[in-house]
DNA sequence: TGCGTTCATGCACTCAGTCTACTTTGAGCG
DNA sequence: CGCTCAAAGTAGACTGAGTGCATGAACGCA
């Protein structure tokens, strides 16, 4: 890599930092992509190069991690079900506090969450990347031989399972749990949800 | 209802129908808010009263259908399974091509629908408005005698389930099939959704 | 060292959405 | 009726997001 890439993934890197650290500071309707800029030392023609918009100067990190399921599913040993596989790596997750788990009590990132929950377009947004995953997650779980239908319905109701999850430890953090207090609770929420996933509502009413 | 309540209502009636018009025609990006003020014969200012964004003046609509699901467990006959209520619920929909389902041909429902699709922007706050929705059904299937946990993780896989199989009917339609072409098939996946909500995917692999 | 390509910049522009101050008009009442 | 008030509409300026274009700076390579 030359010093041009290398100058460049810098200089995206301190324009996203930048970016939430103002946000988390004002809020984000309350700080603008000419403060964002300027505060960066970029210009804001520049800035808009790296982020095509405003938001995704906060979420474009969760962009990347999109068909994050997709991977999870190609990537499981030989043999085992490909939700056997999503649920393990949700407890991997939830166990090393993962940010995205919702289950990290650091200020930052409860901050971090809340920013995206109080911010109309931000929640707007990380929805939408929510919803593209689907399309790799049943892509993948075709690969692990189910219907074309099946796969659709099956990563539809996983993601939107796992979000749900996610929001409702974060959810109880801001209540003033710990993630130490939560993690209990959360490894049970998952593995329910698991179990609703794989032999529904029925066996559990 | 005076006379001042009937013209606001028409005035709100016009304002959305000459937005939709133009934007079908032109695209929804190619014509502007002050544009569809003009066609309609108000001012800008009137037009964001009644309509708080650009997009609210094609997704108003969507927004009072938000909490549908709910209402439908709530009105469901004594005894009936929740699911069971919101099954028929859609098959019902479905027999009469209700435009939610997807599954309705008409060149300005399928233009429509298309729209949407196509403009980011609409897509992302369809999406955020369907997961609103959650709140609501959940609250209405712990009415119904399920746990707090199990109510939100099952209304978030209802909700997905049910856009993910009408995307897939408008997929169709798009393809070339008429509605009732795909009526069958709609009925099969619609039963296969809720089958696999209610007995989970190990029955179905 | 020089040359081409890629990246950053400044500036002007469009368009969404808001604010303020002003005009119109339906509703209610004597 | 006509008066009056409050609700509704209007005009126009303003902020801020995002884009197009022309120019300048910096890297990579010979």
């Amino acid at each position: 890599m030359g010093l041009r890439e290398l100058k460049k993934e810098r200089t995206r890197e301190t324009i996203a930092e930048t970016a939430i650290r103002l946000f988390l500071a004002k809020g984000f309707d309350q700080v603008s992509v000419t403060e964002v800029a300027a505060t960066a030392e970029v210009s804001r023609r520049t800035l808009f190069t790296y982020f095509p918009t405003k938001e995704d100067l906060v979420l474009q990190r969760f962009a990347d991690h999109e068909s994050e399921a997709a991977r999870i599913v190609r990537a499981r040993p030989a043999g085992q079900d490909p939700l056997e596989a999503l649920r393990d790596a949700l407890l991997a997750a939830l166990e090393q506090r993962d940010p995205n788990t919702g289950l990290n009590d650091t200020p930052e990132t409860r901050a971090f969450f809340q920013l995206i929950l109080d911010t109309e377009s931000l929640a707007a947004r990380l929805t939408r990347y929510a919803s593209r995953g689907i399309d790799a997650l049943a892509e993948a779980l075709r690969e692990a031989g189910a219907d074309p239908l099946t796969a659709r319905l099956t990563a539809a109701q996983v993601l939107a399972v796992q979000q749900e999850l996610t929001f409702m430890n974060h959810a109880c953090l801001m209540d003033g749990s710990s993630a130490d207090d939560r993690y209990r609770e959360a490894v049970g929420a998952a593995e329910r949800a698991f179990d609703l996933l794989r032999r529904g509502a029925a066996a559990g009413w």
